[in-house]
DNA sequence: TATGAATGAGGTTTCATTCAT
DNA sequence: CATGAATGAAACCTCATTCAT
């Protein structure tokens, strides 16, 4: 099926930040799918609306367009862990909220996830590269460390976890159903993507929290 | 004028295994460090005893270098986790040394964890082109299962958990150390390297898993 | 909302020949540094006052606008060798003077003679393209030729010598100092840049004339 | 004309030495005639009996071609110094012979005059990167220090000169006639070219060179 | 007149792979 | 088996110049 407007015009009419958005759309996926060096220029220009040319203009060369890519990714992420509302529930109900949330929000941003992946491969050279990395474990600590001074607070909890610790456990459950997911679920051949199993494992990982939280 | 013991300019000529391995070695260092895309053939063939010819000749190309490489990776663990003998062990304290087991060799085996993550980045498609990846999974869940089963006959662990999703919660914690450390360790000011890093994460690991699964 | 007396961003708005003039300026310094091709529109545009645009608006393109950096050059030296006055001095006296004064001037200037050396590179076409060349020699060799001509009046000079023959001896001497000094100071390691050793090159060189020139 | 000989071959076959040796030839034309940001790697190429790829895989990159063509001219003269035998002559005709020679040699060799030029512009820095400027110097002065001595000695030549000094003086009055030509010639509309301009300026430089020098 | 955004053409360099000996 | 030389395709990047506002 063809559309009925005309041809879109390549040039994105002199909106500066739409054309750098629609790079950075573009990239994001471009990186994600194929790593660093796997990713060319040259696809990435030709799935947008503008010119190669125009990638160089904004981001200096494929290596800025990575870091910008990559800032934008973490930005987005700490956004919304910075948003997240969960004063309203009781601790354990909280925390439930949180590590679902997570597993839901890495499940749904493969992208994200495989940028991160990518990035670690390269030991995180672009990220140091990036101004604010100290502002971006703010949101994700706080939050649990509210709930966990909460919890211990009502007995619910158990002491002595410290909440970087309990962030890294949950991060790694969250994270690995989406980035090992290739090599895990060929090697055992297992489901890892269909609601069903997502619904599952989303289950076994709060319940590791939990289990490992609670008095 | 040629002669049969003539000087050999290279220490590994006429010994086919010992090319292919040496080949091999160097080829998993540069696949690890720089993922399939960014690692150079000709970087490969130079830190070699020998030639990018040979390259070709046992590998056929860049993609079969990488096959050959992964295989040999995932047959190392496979092999160790089939030689490893818990039987003597109560089951508490054989799940406790398996998982710990799992996180020692993880840490102290980075190429192969960056190799992983490499194939993950590339949907796993080179370990599928590998003849026996169904065997893969046969000794790691093997011995997790009769741990498990000693366990539950023992009383000491609780129904209802599936082996599999276990291995993975266990492969999970571990993979995320080594795998996302620069990233975790750079955004959370966290040294994630250091042996007393090391042991301390390595107790919450079991700690998580034995939670997980006791009573 | 615009107004007539808002805050100027720049500089030099709205006052042509300044904006010409810096113009100029850099690109003097850019081509004399890097030569013609070497030398970037961006990089000119960037350190000038004004904006790119502005550059093809009054140049009409780079090698409009070399030409006239070129152009203005030229006219730089010649109306300083137009107002030398020294007719109060004897001949010997005001060739010493002469030679002494154009090696401190090329040596004061050196972006000229960098020009210069672009220029001949470029086999002169952007000088011929200039309208004034024929006026570039009169200055110059009206002044030695004034010289000459006392000089042997008064029987100090000796008969036979040609003025712009004499004129290239002085200036290929000149020349050499600045044109050649990276080379020749860096093979020979031998300092040309010193005031003692300018001062004692400049002896050599107004020796040399003046033993030529003398009975 | 075409030749009877089929077209020939693009490669070289297997002659490394003369494939460098052809690369090199080119290069020197090229990077003599439009300077080194002037040149195109492409026109190089074409112009070569072997690929683009060649260039890049026995120089490096456009630099190191440079690098390698400015040694090779140094080379070409700095050999052709060494073997010139003056010996047989009385000290004032050696001299004259040697001027006369340096004269000839560099309007015989343009491409080295630019090439000399051209490094200038670039203040050096290529043929600092070559390893062996020391050297260059050793041939052109011993054999005017021998000259000079003699000279002295038998009483025609005046005390007090320095080598390198008179050594410049030569290169100076020599070079300018070359490098000089298209401006200077330009601007005082005189040939600077023709064989009869030829003669008559080398004997106004070697007539400049002896009056410097003798008693 | 002034400016940041945009552009096409072409520049330099790199890559996996193959060939000749 | 072994090696240095060679290759085409394509990668990344830069340039002078023009456009829209």
């Amino acid at each position: 099926m063809t559309s009925t407007t005309a041809a879109l015009p390549r040039v994105l009419e002199r909106d500066p930040e739409a054309t750098r958005a629609n790079i950075l759309d573009i990239a994001t996926e471009e990186f994600a799918e194929k790593g660093f060096s796997g990713a060319r220029v040259d696809d990435i220009a030709a799935r947008t609306n503008t010119s190669k040319r125009m990638i160089y203009y904004y981001f200096g060369d494929k290596e800025g367009l990575f870091v910008a890519v990559i800032e934008r990714a973490y930005a987005g992420i700490r956004h919304i862990e910075a948003n997240l509302s969960l004063d309203h529930l009781g601790p354990e109900q909280a925390l439930r909220t949180l590590v679902g949330f997570t597993f839901d929000y890495q499940n749904a941003n493969e992208s994200f996830i495989r940028l991160v992946m990518v990035e670690n491969i390269h030991r995180g050279v672009h990220l140091a590269r990036s101004g604010n990395i100290a502002e971006l474990n703010v949101p994700a600590i706080a939050t649990l460390r509210d709930i966990y001074r909460r919890g211990r607070a009502a007995g619910v909890f158990r002491d002595g976890i410290d909440e970087i610790d309990l962030h890294m456990t949950i991060s790694a459950l969250c994270f690995f159903n989406v980035a090992n997911r290739a090599t895990f679920s060929r090697i055992f051949q297992r489901d890892m993507e269909s609601p069903q199993a997502l619904a599952r494992r989303r289950e076994i990982v709060i319940d590791t929290i939990l289990r490992y939280v609670k008095q």
